[in-house]
Order: structure tokens, then C-alpha cells, then sequence
RNA sequence: GCCGACUUAGCGUAAUAGGUAGCGCAACUGACUUGUAAUCAGUAGGUUGGGGGUUCGAUUCCCUCAGUCGGCACCA
């Protein structure tokens, strides 16, 4: 996946790409006033008001025809140098524009390019002539609040993509389709992973075959989690609200919060498992050599999530989070967070995830000491240096509890997720005045860290279907072995062994014995993208032995029983 | 929540300038007895997302509610 904004030649075009769009709709639209189109990672897009006209997605055609007329036109795109003065005059009848120009510093300087009938106040560059603009596409339309804020009125904002060459339009638009392909709420129903009802949105359901990840998930955390020394609670999903005022949720998040009142007292779903985490560390006394104490809990949460915010698996109203808090003294914070990098590193890497790290500093609401926040991000960096990753940072971003390290993967496409983060919280054990006795008996505050590796269990889900495009590797896939008896009279009984001998392993085995024809069952087995079809015919009958299929490949493999079973048990315990 | 589009059988879709809906897959029944991506025939399945309105008549036009999708805003 390209990233416009980062080629210059690119970024360029694209912004020239965004004034020709402005033109066409200018041409087309006579009425439209124009606020910004700037250059964004996948193409441009440009905001446009257009009085009580809509422009429809049917429209775009019209328009990009309208920009290829004004391209073949081949005007040159010519820069011009105004005073404020000028530009406030040369502008005067665009609102949008003389609120730019009233917004820009002293010393900026101001220019406008032309190209033919149409002039854009902007500080360039641009391409030498709207003749190189060829390759473009224009992708969807929406509606976007003028200066990205809620309160102001909504404009109309067409997005499009500019390339250099055919071939590299091409190519993005086939990516644009394959992941439309991929969409895992399509393969979701599809492969009968998960839905959503219209009883519940936001909230989904989770089918068999859907469960069967989720749980091979679920296992596969506890184990690594036992290995790194974690233990594990179940902290409520209701609690009272007395304890959110607590932790300060109440006050900032209560519109998103569920709640329920019983016996006149108003209790809360929780939205985040940390308060319930801190009521456990507060039920028993904690020495500093039982430190670091590592907490994981897989809880399920509930955060009413504004209706058009939802989508699929990726934002939801109830998700569960692979959470844990950890607890440590100030000397071990580096250790710990180097120990949790790599084990982060070791989990993605188990799904051919890659990944960026990013340090969010402090924001300009926070709490706490500001040498207590520096040292704090002095030391995530540093252990993210130590562990030996880039650490991008990112001013003034963290949470106004503390500094935070965000996980982001790239799936198999090039898309960037964020999934795991390690955050240090300054807060909550200020205000659930945690403690733990020092080596001297006197009681200290220990550090605290959320974090998680998934994220969301739902999400990650969503995106592993999405990473694989719904072929799931065999440890994880629903089905892992379907096995198809040629004609049931001869082979049927083997096949039933086979079948047999395989559930006994523990493997996840379908036995496709209907009457159809051998092709017929054997494009449903690719259809249902089940990693291993078995084919059992005379030859194997005579044998003893197996034939077999990977999903995706022609070649069919014959091995015995032992070497089948073998093999198996390799991709599943190593997660190939 | 906001802007726009959409909602027809389990799934994917067609149709009517307003005259009560077709097709494919799946399902079911029967025939076929099969060696690497769809055997043939038949049966059943729809108050066209819910409610209201206009009309002799609404799946089609209008209003409204809900949901879904693409964005925006939000995302502890």
C-alpha cells in the first residue's frame, strides 16, 4: 500500500489533482465555494459547500469527466505572489478562503495558482500543468464538518487518488478491491464466523466457527501470559457507580457508560476493567519482593459508542480486552517494559504481523509532576530503543493519566492497525492510594501499566479475518482437515477411520460424506477455505494411507497415516 | 450524533414510467454412484426492514422509525 503523502512527486500531484477537482465541480457547480484539499496518505480530497446542491456518489463520473476535459485542456498552472491585501481582495466574495487568509501568520507568505479559468489560494507546489494530471480516480463522497469540528456546519468532501503512470492506478484500485474482498463482515457471514442483529448493534454474536478462533485465541493467550508470570482475575462486569466517581470515570465518561438502577442504587457496566483491577490489588497487602505483580484479565466491556461509529467487529458497543496491570517499584520499570516489548514482538510475529512503535507524550491537559512524566517517557523510550525498535514519537498524545507505547501492526495488505499499547498511569493509584511495604516497612506507591496485546479480542478477529482473508492458518482455522470419500459404497468406512483416528488427536476433522460429486464437495472445501482436504479413494483404501490438499494449491500429497498426523501436529503446535 | 447511499427468500441479486415479485446458490425430495473447483430433475421458500400517508391500487412516490454501509465527529 502507497503512502502519497510520503512521495513527494506523488504528494504533489495529488494536491494539483485536488484543484483540478475543484475546477470540474466549480465548472459543473457554479455555486460551489471551496475550503481546503490537502494531500492525505491515500490521495487528496477537497471540502467543498455547495449551498443546498448534494453531490451523489453517481456524480463523480461526471465530474471526473469534466476533470479529464479540463486535463486534455492542458493549461499551465501559474503561481502568483499577493500581499494581504490582495488576496483579501482577489477573494473577497469566498467566505472560506478570506477566513484562511485572515487565520495565516504575519510573515507567511501568500500566494494563489491559476490554471485557466480557475484560481485556489494555496502555498503550492504544484505540477507544471494540469496535462500530467491522467491517472486519477475519483473514490467516494461524504459529508465533513468544516475545520474537522462538530459544531460548525457540515461540506461536502469528494476524496480521489492521483497516479503517475496507469499501471500504479491500476494497481491501487485492485488493492482497493481486494480488500473489499476481504471485508470480514462479508467473510463473517460467509464463513459463518459471526453476525449482528438489529436487536443488538454494536453487539456482536459469535457463531461456531467464529468460537472456535475466539477460543483457540483465548488459549493461546493464558498460555503465553502463564509463561511470562502472569496470574489472572474476573472483576465484574457491574459494579456501583460510587466506584467509576472513584476512578474518575464517572466524571469524564458517563455518557458512554450503561447503566442499570437497582434497589435505588445506580450501578455501571464497566467500561474499562482497571477500577475493578485496583479493588484486587487493594484486597491484600503487597510486599516490594512480590513485585512486579503482573494482573491479566480477558474483560468484557460496554462503551456506547455513538451509532455511526460502529462497524463490523472493528468498533463495536461490547468488546473484550486482553488486559492486564502490572505493578512495580520505579527501579523496575525499564525491565518491565522491555520484557513486555519482546513479549509483544513474539505474539505478532506468531501471526506474521510487522509492527511500528510509537511514544506518545504528554498532553497539554495532564496530571502529575512534569519531571515525573519526563523521566516516565525517557524510560519507555529507552526501553524501546533497548529492545531494539524505532520509537516514533508523538507530541502530546498520551493519555492525561501518562506516556503511552502504541502498537502498530501491518496486516497482509500494508494497512496499519493499532492494536497492543502500554500505558503508564499516573492516576488511578494516586486515587485508590495503592501501596505496597518497602524494605524498610514503610508503604510506598507503586507503577503502574495497562496494557494489552489484541486490544480487543472482537477486533483483532476482525482483523486477522481481514490479515488472511478468511484462510485461516490451521491452528486457528474452524475446520482444520476435511475429509472427502470418493464413492461412499467403497471408501466411505476408511474414510470414517481416517476420520476417527484424527478426532482422537484432537484435530478438528469434517467428514464430507454426502452424495455429490467428488468436484462438487472438493470446491465447497475451497469455497469454506478449509486448510486441508483429505481425499480418499481406492488407491488410499488399498494403501492405508492419506492424500491430501493444501487450500490454495494443485498438487496433492500422499503420506501415511503417521506422516499425516505428523505433520498436523507441527503447523498446529508451531502455528504455521 | 452529522452528511449521503442502501435495506427484495438463509445468501447473492432482478423487476415494475404505480397494476400485489423473478433468477442463481443454499435447503428439501428423487434419479445418478462419482478421482481433484459446481450431475440432472422436481419441491418448498417473500405481508419487498417496521409504522404511517398519497392512491381505486404502493415493493415502486412521500413522511417517519430502525438497521447497514462510506465518510465526518468521537474512540478512556
Amino acid at each position: 500500500m502507497i503512502n502519497i503523502k510520503e512521495n513527494e512527486k506523488l504528494s504533489m500531484m495529488n494536491h494539483s489533482c485536488a484543484h483540478l477537482l475543484a475546477q470540474a465541480v466549480k465548472h459543473l457547480y457554479p455555486k460551489a465555494l471551496f475550503w481546503v484539499g490537502p494531500v492525505i496518505e491515500e490521495g487528496f480530497y477537497y471540502d467543498i459547500d455547495l449551498g443546498d446542491e448534494v453531490i451523489k456518489e453517481e456524480d463523480l463520473e461526471k465530474i471526473e469527466k469534466e476533470m479529464k476535459k479540463i486535463s486534455k485542456d492542458g493549461k499551465r498552472i501559474v503561481r502568483q505572489e499577493l500581499s494581504r491585501e490582495e488576496a483579501l481582495e482577489k477573494f473577497k466574495n469566498d467566505p472560506y478562503k478570506i477566513d484562511l487568509i485572515n487565520n495565516m501568520d504575519d510573515d507567511t507568505v501568500i500566494s494563489c495558482y491559476s490554471q485557466g479559468d480557475f484560481t485556489d489560494l494555496c502555498r503550492g507546489p504544484h505540477v507544471e500543468s494540469v496535462k500530467e494530471l491522467k491517472y486519477f480516480k475519483l473514490l467516494k463522497v461524504s459529508g465533513a464538518y468544516w475545520k474537522g469540528d462538530a459544531h460548525n456546519k457540515m461540506l461536502q468532501r469528494i476524496y480521489g487518488i492521483c497516479f503517475d503512470t496507469k499501471e500504479a492506478l491500476d494497481e491501487h484500485l485492485n488493492f482497493l478491491e481486494e480488500a473489499k474482498k476481504r471485508d470480514h463482515k462479508k467473510l463473517g457471514k460467509e464463513l459463518g464466523l459471526f453476525m449482528i442483529s438489529e436487536y443488538g448493534p454494536g453487539f456482536p454474536f459469535f457463531l461456531n466457527n467464529g468460537m472456535v478462533i475466539y477460543n483457540e485465541l483465548v488459549n493461546y493467550w493464558y498460555k503465553e501470559h502463564t509463561k511470562e508470570g502472569y496470574e489472572f482475575v474476573k472483576t465484574p462486569i457491574m459494579l456501583n457507580k460510587e466506584l467509576w466517581e472513584l476512578s474518575g470515570h464517572w466524571f469524564n465518561y458517563r455518557e458512554n457508560m450503561y447503566t442499570s438502577e437497582i434497589d435505588d442504587k445506580t450501578f455501571a457496566i464497566k467500561p474499562m476493567n482497571c477500577p475493578g483491577g485496583m479493588l484486587v490489588y487493594k484486597n491484600s497487602l503487597h510486599s516490594y519482593k512480590d513485585l512486579p505483580l503482573r494482573v491479566g484479565e480477558l474483560g468484557q466491556v460496554h462503551r456506547h459508542e455513538a451509532s455511526g461509529a460502529l462497524n463490523g467487529l472493528f468498533r463495536v458497543r461490547t468488546f473484550t480486552q486482553d488486559d492486564a496491570h502490572l505493578f512495580m517499584r520505579k527501579d523496575q520499570i525499564e525491565e518491565e517494559i522491555i520484557r513486555l516489548i519482546n513479549f509483544i514482538d513474539r505474539v505478532y510475529k506468531v501471526f506474521n504481523l510487522s509492527y511500528d512503535i510509537e511514544l506518545s507524550t504528554r498532553p497539554e491537559k495532564y496530571i502529575g509532576d512534569i519531571e515525573v512524566w519526563n523521566e516516565s517517557e525517557r524510560v519507555l523510550e529507552e526501553a524501546c530503543h533497548k529492545s531494539g525498535h524505532d520509537c516514533k514519537i508523538n507530541p502530546g498524545d498520551g493519555a492525561f493519566y501518562g506516556p503511552k507505547l502504541d502498537f502498530h501492526i501491518k496486516d497482509s495488505l500494508g494497512r496499519v492497525w493499532q492494536c497492543g499499547t502500554i500505558q503508564l498511569d499516573m492516576n488511578l493509584p494516586e486515587r485508590f492510594d495503592l501501596t505496597y511495604i518497602d524494605k524498610d516497612g514503610k508503604k510506598e506507591r507503586p507503577v503502574m501499566l495497562h496494557r494489552v496485546i489484541f486490544g480487543s479480542i472482537e477486533r483483532f478477529i476482525g482483523i486477522l479475518i481481514e490479515h488472511y482473508a478468511g484462510a485461516f492458518p490451521v491452528w486457528l482455522s474452524p475446520v482444520q482437515v476435511n475429509v472427502i470419500p470418493v464413492n461412499n459404497e467403497y471408501h466411505l468406512e476408511y474414510a470414517k477411520e481416517i476420520t476417527k483416528m484424527l478426532e482422537e488427536n484432537d484435530i478438528r476433522v469434517k467428514l464430507d460424506d454426502r452424495e455429490e460429486k467428488l468436484g462438487y464437495r472438493l470446491r465447497e472445501s475451497v469455497v469454506k477455505k478449509m486448510p486441508i482436504t483429505v481425499i480418499i479413494g481406492q488407491k488410499e483404501v488399498d494403501a492405508k494411507n492419506i492424500s491430501y490438499r493444501l487450500l490454495g494449491k494443485e498438487e496433492t500429497i500422499t503420506v501415511s497415516q503417521s506422516e499425516f498426523l505428523e505433520y498436523l501436529k507441527d503447523v498446529i503446535v508451531n502455528k504455521k
